[in-house]
RNA sequence: CGGGGCGUAGCGUAGCCUGGUAGCGCGCUUGGUUCGGGACCAAGAGGUCGGAGGUUCAAAUCCUCUCGCCCCGACCA
């Protein structure tokens, strides 16, 4: 392709809506355009990308055996009905068409797939099955952002497995898990595989492969043994905790308009992990207590894995009063009856803590768990940098990620509500067991810029970038120039290398500007000095490193360090 | 949905407080000179100042409503 070809509207500066290096790098090297909010037209430049990674993609899918569909985004609502999630899902576009029907566009079709396995699928015979498809979702989020980050309409890879039994289910979910290391590695992305939140689903569990950036919008934990775990799930211990002796039992001493862990920090000089905190939540219109040291916060994902339901809330002031007969500020475990009291472990073993004491404007000193009151003992906190690793002991780190994919054990949450059913060997009816796995497309598109840039632009890997190369022509008015450049063009379109010959007749300042901006990985500068010489150079972008070849050898050098 | 910010030419912005009908840089067009890191000279084109209503002799500027975009939070199958 030739620039004077091309549409890539480059842009000297940002616009000022963009805010990540992703985003403003993007606009200005001239992938994409806003449409509205977390809507992008994807030009030239983008398209290309993203039809090279969705290629990847679409090749390690195909690698384990899994079959490409594609289905309607556009959706009766009936199907969605059936699951439950038409009106429980929040986020999903609906509407209706002229006959007063209700439709809606797709968030993730484990509705369509699964109504597709039940009508189909009949014997065991025919299992295992992967199914996917690479197909634009829509979802009406609250907060579209940080440009391809968080879209309202996005290319998704979406894949469905169907096995008769859990065996089966975990080698369609460790077939995901290596195609999909397999996509990452070779979109040369850095990356991390974290334990992620299961839901309600028992025994299932998921993955999640998250890119850590700045621009992320969720934070796992990882340890160097390799341990890592999304922040809302993950498990660590707390370091330990000094405590002072047990000395008594528990004691009120006045604390007038004390009400935060700060302030009571600030009045008593003693450290917060010496303190409880009190939580007060209300599940089906009874009180929980929540009990967590005065340091750490409260993980409603672990609480809800705990109680076993997401239907819960925060208790009012007034219920807290109602419960603890003191007003917020001043609340604790301490002479409690009749109440679930769960505590986080980190609470365990502790002695001659500080908590409210159900009497305003005053707290106990010397209270220990276990004696002064009884909880349930369960992990309820957000784990934090420093903390343990359960597996070795060491400190856990927290970074920034973003999420690529995730991969998910579903068990029978839909085959069995709509009813997706074979015959097993001996002709007894048995429900499917599914697994769900999505890749978000752009999000390796805007993880990938997020991770190959500079103050200049961007240097897309290889394998994802729009072009292989980029050949710079310093002079077009200069014939010899000219004509070299189009040698080499003509010779790497020969040998199949996806390359963007720069002849336009622009300052050699403009045109390296802009080959440092758009993402390509390699730069073949055609100048007049050195083709004097018989020589042109090979710039390595994301190293800015460059090397002098011979004219005639430039194509077969490019080549042997693109394939190295 | 709550909090904050911003809408002036393709992009970046000044002007708004203290009303007098729009300016700068980049980009774009034409001609010329230049040509290895975003050139220079000259001449141009391009704006219903997000929209509607109001106040006023007069509104980009003041008032009301509205639409849109961004950021933080809530939410996130």
């Amino acid at each position: 392709m030739r620039w004077t070809q091309a549409f890539i509207p480059t842009l000297r500066e940002a616009p000022a809506e963009a805010d990540a290096p992703s985003h403003q790098l993007l606009l200005r090297a001239g992938y994409i355009r806003q449409v509205a909010a977390g809507l992008y037209a994807h030009l030239f430049l983008a398209r290309k990308s993203m039809l090279k990674i969705s290629q990847i993609v679409r090749e390690e899918m195909n690698r384990i055996g899994a079959q490409e569909f594609q289905l309607p985004a556009l959706n009766p609502a009936e199907l969605w009905k059936e699951s439950g999630r038409w009106d429980k899902v929040d986020v999903i576009f609906k509407f209706k068409d002229r006959n007063q029907h209700d439709l809606c566009l797709g968030i993730t079709h484990e509705e369509e797939m699964t109504n597709i396995a039940r009508g189909e699928l009949h014997s065991y015979k025919q299992l295992p099955q992967i199914w996917y498809q690479i197909q634009e979702k829509f979802r009406d989020e609250p907060r579209p952002k940080s440009g391809l980050l968080r879209l309202r309409q996005f290319l998704m890879k979406d894949s469905y497995s169907f096995d008769l039994d859990e065996a089966g289910l975990d080698v369609s979910y460790q077939k995901h898990y290596s195609a999909y290391s397999n996509i990452f590695d070779r979109c040369k992305l850095n990356y991390r595989i974290a334990e992620a939140y299961s839901g309600m689903m028992g025994g299932s569990f998921s993955h999640e492969f998250m890119a850590p950036t700045e621009a992320g919008e969720d934070f796992i934990a990882v340890c160097d043994c390799g341990y890592a775990a999304n922040l809302e799930r993950a498990q660590s211990q707390a370091p330990p905790v000094e405590d002072l002796p047990e000395a008594g039992g528990p004691e009120p001493f006045p604390t007038p308009g004390q009400k935060t862990i700060p302030q009571l920090v600030e009045f008593t000089s003693e450290s917060p992990a010496r303190m409880i905190k009190t939580l007060d939540y209300v599940m089906e219109s009874r009180p929980v207590v929540i009990l967590l040291r005065g340091d750490h916060s409260l993980s409603e994902t672990k609480l809800a894995t705990v109680l076993g339901t997401n239907v819960f809330r925060p208790a009012t002031p007034e219920e807290a009063l109602d419960l603890h007969g003191a007003h917020v500020g001043s609340l604790g475990p301490v002479g409690l009856k009749g109440v679930r009291i769960l505590a986080d472990r980190a609470l365990e073993g502790r002695k001659n803590m500080i908590t409210g004491a159900n009497q305003d404007d005053t707290h106990l000193r010397h209270v220990t768990p276990g004696r002064d009151f009884d909880p349930e003992y369960h992990d309820l906190r957000v784990a934090e940098a420093g903390d343990l690793c359960l597996h070795c002991g060491k400190p856990l780190r927290v970074i920034k990620v973003m999420e690529l994919g995730h991969i998910f054990k579903l068990g029978r949450r839909y085959s069995e509500t709509m009813g997706a059913r074979v015959l097993d060997e001996n002709g007894k009816e048995v429900t499917l067991v599914m697994g769900s796995y999505g890749i978000g497309i752009e999000r390796i598109l805007s993880a990938a810029a997020e991770q190959n840039h500079d103050a200049d632009g961007l240097f897309f890997p290889r394998p994802i970038a729009p072009f292989e190369a980029i050949i710079t022509a310093a002079n077009m008015d200069d014939a010899a120039v000219r004509e070299a450049a189009e040698r080499i063009y003509t010779e790497a379109r020969e040998k199949s290398v996806d390359v963007l010959f720069d002849d336009r007749k622009e300052r050699p300042g403009v045109k390296f500007k802009d080959a440092d901006l758009i993402g390509v990985p390699y730069r073949i500068t055609v100048g007049k000095k050195k083709v004097e010489q018989g020589m042109a150079e090979i710039f390595r972008r994301s190293a800015k490193q460059a090397r002098d070849v011979k004219l005639q050898d430039t194509v077969s050098a490019l080549k042997e360090e693109l394939d190295a």
